[in-house]
DNA sequence: GTTTCACTTCGGTGTGCACCAAAGCCTTGG
DNA sequence: CCAAGGCTTTGGTGCACACCGAAGTGAAAC
């Protein structure tokens, strides 16, 4: 007897058991800041409501707040907090998986978005497949770190090879609630996707959702490997 | 607005939002099988209400159920689950990280304990990270594979290397709540785990504790990987 | 200064649900 | 057949908390 751990297990679950905290939660997943208000809206509560939300996600430690003037920004305090989201989110999408993806924002959804400052969705999965295709990763105990040739394949693109910066872990896998593989996560995908949204390949439209542009999808993809045959669909 | 997916999430966290279902989910996460009566006894509730989380469990595919003679067996319904009841605990535990593990009984799951079939706690992490060490571990889409070095690592262990098969993602990196690093999962880890307790190199303890027995002390640890200095503890 | 606007605090209402005791169901064992 | 034991269903109680409107705070804009 005595799960070591439980009540606060039960807590942290609690957190995102309310529908209007869970929506402001995959509201922040996409990595930016949010006011107060903003999230308000999306959790269709009043600002009345929703300053109680973010009060007691604030003092779980689910989110921090940067005051700016009259208004308060909020996003989500740590990875390790979007990692946990993420991987609930693949408990609650495996259902209906298709059904669920036919809705039209959903299905732009999981082309591309971003995840708490990365790259996301059948983009996210394609790139970390290709680096790997490559030999561009190596595992090390605390994810990856880049081989000579993932070095020249990002310079390919025009990216600078990155250096590790000790804060921060630097490349890891995070399981994908859309594609149900890995994608790349860490301070190196989170420059990757930087370094797109700056060539202009891919452009961040609302919410999460993240869009190919047209010289993306000239310069970009080609150089991607596809994916294989969608998903294991066999029961 | 619209987050497209998340009326969904709520109910999913609900599910281990509540103290006593958490428990009984902690308990499960030892990837072994407890009978009705045996779960509501670890969450201190009476039969009738355990009956009535276990329904629920049960409806929301947390868990399934084994009916055997007048017995009811669950057990989690799949990794997926596991996953997010692991990916809870890291942020339920990054609080007081080092105080939480100091009762005696914690100390002892954050030596080594099962993670739903496999290895986790110091001991997983120095098993994954001794693999990794001899280049035993290639990353591939889905996760690792195993090369040549890794077949003869775990063939000097006494274990023929196994075939993965096709149903179960064979073996990928899940991040370990009381070490903060990956360990092994997937069906590899699981017969390594097996072979260990075949060994008698490790015996399951109470709950999902592991024990290192004596012969296990001389035969497994000399061969693993030392951690580098425990934690990173700046801040 | 005053107004405006973002947000919080307070008070009160309502509901969902966790809990148990008691009774019922169903399987095994004699 | 009956008795025992594991589990579920039912009924009723109580609490936690999500919600809103209205009033209050405090910073910016005028």
């Amino acid at each position: 007897m005595s799960n070591p751990h439980e009540p606060r297990l039960a807590r942290v679950a609690a957190m995102v058991a309310d529908p209007a905290r869970s929506r402001m939660l995959a509201y922040l997943l996409s990595g930016e800041y949010a006011s107060a208000s903003e999230l308000a809206k999306v959790a269709s509560v009043t600002p009345a409501t929703a300053s109680g939300h973010l009060a007691r996600l604030q003092e779980a430690r689910f989110v921090v707040c940067e005051p700016r003037g009259r208004h308060r920004y909020f996003r989500l305090a740590d990875a390790d907090v979007a990692h946990a989201l993420e991987a609930l989110a693949v408990v609650a999408e495996r259902d209906d998986h298709d059904a669920a993806w036919s809705h039209p924002e959903r299905a732009r959804l999981r082309q591309a978005r971003c995840c708490y400052g990365h790259l996301a969705g059948r983009l996210g999965v394609r790139l970390f497949s290709s680096l790997q295709g490559v030999g561009g990763l190596q595992t090390v105990s605390s994810g990856f770190e880049l081989t000579e040739a993932g070095r020249r394949w990002l310079g390919d693109l025009g990216l600078s090879p990155p250096e590790p910066n000790g804060k921060r872990r630097f490349a890891y896998a995070c399981l994908d609630w859309s594609e149900r593989r890995d994608h790349l996560a860490g301070q190196l995908a989170d420059q990757i996707f930087l370094h797109l949204v700056e060539q202009g390949w891919v452009r961040r439209g609302s919410g999460r959702s993240v869009d190919i542009t047209p010289s993306g999808a000239r310069a970009l993809l080609p150089r991607l490997a596809e994916l294989p045959s969608t998903h294991i669909r066999a029961e």
